[in-house]
DNA sequence: CGAGGCTCAGTAAGCGCTTTCTACGAACCG
DNA sequence: CGGTTCGTAGAAAGCGCTTACTGAGCCTCG
């Protein structure tokens, strides 16, 4: 049914080889000989048999992303940043979700490997597990040695691979935000930290604890609550931070989406944002804007990373192997952080009702 | 460097066909003589190479899902219920971005179709251009004749092609919605639209043009304005409507996405919901209960939707050629309607500046 | 005018797998 | 004990493409 290089071939009374050739562009076809290939091409209908060329030419279109989660709108951005490369490169983008799980995300790494995919991009954070870490490694280096190209953005690669990382600067971003909280005046912060056993939470926390540390302040003196990076999370632990009375001035989310959820539930509770409490969010993600008041947030260059690490996935850019890029944080001070106001205690009264 | 049938089958002493019948389990092979196959594999660190295996089966491991964008929650639940289907069939899922354009959409089924991908599921409504339908017919055709199934969800498929479609019922939820507002008491209503020439604009527009002719009100009394499905087109619209003191007691938004953002904005304005202005929404997302005041809206079954497209696609369901799936739409009544209050004229005072 | 160079296109050898066909023992039967 | 059947595994023919390698014309030039 489908036609094949031999049938177009034959319709235009040459050997397939040429046909191929005038399909690929790499080898010189006269330009009558072009023509007529080109119109037995449409005749037929002709469609390339992807999996063929690649079987022939031992690699293939595709460039695999996985992703967390498709419907958070930071992968959205990082996962739109890869494709548009990709597509400069013309490569056929598949994104695969993870739902955040350890071993969806290897499957699917697998699972592109059999694709022979020509290169893999896994963004985000990931587990801190050696077990889980081992055996990316493992897969990595498998890939690497079968031609795939193996990039991450969000994370940094297994040590001693030889995948590229396109790291984002968590750490110093939440000390500059912890900063700016600790000049405004608070001392009682509560923290929403990201799911736990993340590279991300952990690199947030770990920068908030030291610049909280080299303010001279005890970094166990503030609140560390677990929570995610949804906006329910968000939701959920301003309710409860509001129900506990907890005593703090300023609350730092995990992330922008958490932060409107937090203000939102602050919100249904009567809570004003700044004057009661300050809450801060991270990413700057477009709904930072959106949210009342503006968040005061940490800005991650989440697109010109993306692009930077297609660019490696494509080959578009070079790099050692093993290299990383590290993308710098910048803080986005807006309308959400103001001086310490009257805090949340006392406030368990006002929850409305449900 | 990568091991090859050939290769393990070497190292366990056998036939590369003995090896392959190992892997497939689709023919007898006698224990003993698994458990050598098994070991080498093993010890070679065996992949199978995707696109050989493609090329020789003459059909592929996977499926194509077509989204509008990967960042918004709708899509997000339609990928992510196809995917679970997918895995169901053991097939790997890769979504793909069209970014809304008609063009890129295009261009996507192509590539999956050279991919010879398994399924392809188009998700979302398109573009109401006979041209784009004539041109995806084509395809679908093509597909089709090459054993790839093609499913739509979220919007017919083109007339007389052989694809299935899940459609919602963007019509009888608007109706119903409408009705609703209608019962409240509300006669100026503003219809935000989604884009224009959009099946699932014209099909919610048609609904709601319907329930209010029934009505004994003329349609063309309403406000009807072009919008977006975003949350940016809701703030952007809201901000308008307040700045043009709009006379209108009620607005029905899109979808969910763009209701919050008129919310948003008509609260930054200082128009209280409901009490001066009520808001409906459309989809139901997870949203429609993280904003305040929690949003009467249309639910669409999306979920079981995406599952029933999943079915289809993989072959787990079976159906006619062209057949269509409809999901009903379910009315959820919430706190964003109330009877009809001062509606906006007069707020543009209340505007604050930026 | 013949040797050497160029341009263009055909031949054919794979790429790594699946699957049909065939072969070989062993078990079974009359 | 010869013939049949059954279970198991090898041989080999592709799947549709890419890409050396080869060769046929034709032009150029000493």
């Amino acid at each position: 049914m489908a036609a094949t290089l031999a049938d177009v071939a034959a319709r235009a009374g040459v050997s397939s080889a040429t046909v191929s050739r005038v399909l690929n562009g790499n080898y010189p076809v006269a330009e009558a000989t072009r023509r007529r290939v080109t119109e037995a091409l449409r005749e037929l209908n002709y469609v390339v048999n992807g999996p063929a060329r690649a079987l022939a030419a031992a690699t293939s279109e595709v460039l695999g992303v996985l992703v967390n989660d498709v419907s958070d709108p930071f992968f959205g951005v990082l996962a739109s940043g890869i494709q548009r490369e990709a597509a400069e490169a013309d490569l056929l983008t598949m994104i695969c979700h993870t739902a955040g799980s350890a071993d969806d995300e290897l499957r699917y790494m697998e699972l592109l490997l059999r694709q022979r995919a020509r290169a893999i991009v896994v963004t985000g954070g990931g587990p801190e597990d050696d077990g889980h870490r081992r055996r990316t490694a493992d897969l990595v280096r498998q890939s690497v040695s079968r031609g795939t190209r193996v990039v991450f953005c969000g994370r940094e690669a297994p040590p001693d691979s030889e995948a590229a990382s396109v790291v984002f600067d968590n750490d110093g971003g939440a000390a500059a935000l912890t900063r700016l909280l600790l000049a405004a005046g608070h001392r009682r912060i509560a923290y929403l930290t990201g799911p736990p056993h993340h590279t991300t939470s952990s690199a947030r926390v770990a920068g908030a604890r030291q610049a909280l540390t080299e303010a001279g302040i005890d970094p166990d003196s503030c609140l560390w609550i677990r929570s995610g990076f949804s906006r329910a999370a968000g939701l959920e632990a301003g309710r409860e931070l509001v129900r506990a009375g907890v005593d703090c001035t300023a609350v730092v989310a995990g992330n922008d989406l958490t932060a409107s959820g937090v203000i939102a539930s602050f919100r249904a509770c009567g809570v004003r944002v700044p004057e009661d409490v300050s809450v801060a969010g991270f990413d700057d993600l477009p709904v930072a804007v959106d949210v009342v008041p503006e968040l005061t947030t940490v800005r991650l260059p989440l697109r010109s990373g993306a692009v930077t690490a297609g660019r490696i996935a494509t080959g578009a850019r070079r790099t050692a192997p093993g290299a990383v890029v590290r993308m710098p944080a910048e803080l986005r001070s807006r309308d959400s952080v103001a001086a310490p106001g009257g805090g949340l205690t006392g406030m368990a009264g006002r929850l409305r009702a449900h």
